[in-house]
DNA sequence: ATTATATATGATAATATTATCATTTAATCA
DNA sequence: TGATTAAATGATAATATTATCATATATAAT
């Protein structure tokens, strides 16, 4: 119950959810995050840091980038996996998101 | 994703979520929610008005009782499904309500 | 009719969350 | 080295949530 309630506080935030959601399809550094959700990059990032003081996601330094994905105890939760089907992100952010899947050429991982 | 937020953010508070759960294994009137969360009543009864105003769960007047339980929409959400599984309430709790489903023996429903 | 029980609401104080702006750190590139 | 890019952090103001106490309403029991 704790721990599934710390979980639920984490998503209960739109940023918070979209960068879920998002990543749920694929690694990205915060930059695309950046591109992909529209946001300003404190923002991002604060929410970020809450994110994976609630141990959410975990991050790898690649270069001068930093990838985020989620963490393994995350993709096992069952009403994380459902989320994927039921929660969608918005038509520009799904785009921008598939755009960058499909055209990323240099390798961040 | 507007109405996926909402629904998190309804569950994301120790009281509220409690309250789901419960109300997941049965339909109970507010003063057994009161007996088995240990709540007082003004706290639970504020609890209930949001999960009610957010649409998780409705009410049906039942002489001078109140009987809450969780909304169509609700129960065919796949990850609320999923908590049913992954989160368990307190022994006490738990307890308290299998106590009760098993005496109650004055027809509330 | 009065009382008791069940529940809801209003007001407010305490606390927590979020957004924003400025600054900082670290890595790479020219 | 100095500039640039990527990301994190700190401080603070704005906003939202939660708990609590008092009061209100409605049903039923005596």
């Amino acid at each position: 119950m704790k721990r599934s309630l710390e979980i639920l506080n984490a998503l209960a935030n739109k940023t918070r959810l979209e960068i879920i959601i998002v990543l749920l399809q694929q690694d990205l550094c915060v930059c695309e995050l950046q591109e992909i959700l529209d946001l300003e990059q404190s923002r991002l990032s604060h929410q970020l840091r809450i994110l994976r003081l609630s141990g959410l996601v975990e991050t790898k330094q690649k270069g001068r980038w930093i990838m985020y994905s989620l963490t393994e105890e995350i993709r096992k939760i069952k009403f994380i996996n459902a989320l994927r089907e039921e929660v969608k992100l918005g038509d520009s952010e799904q785009k921008r998101l598939d755009w960058i899947k499909k055209n990323r050429i240099w390798q961040r991982m």
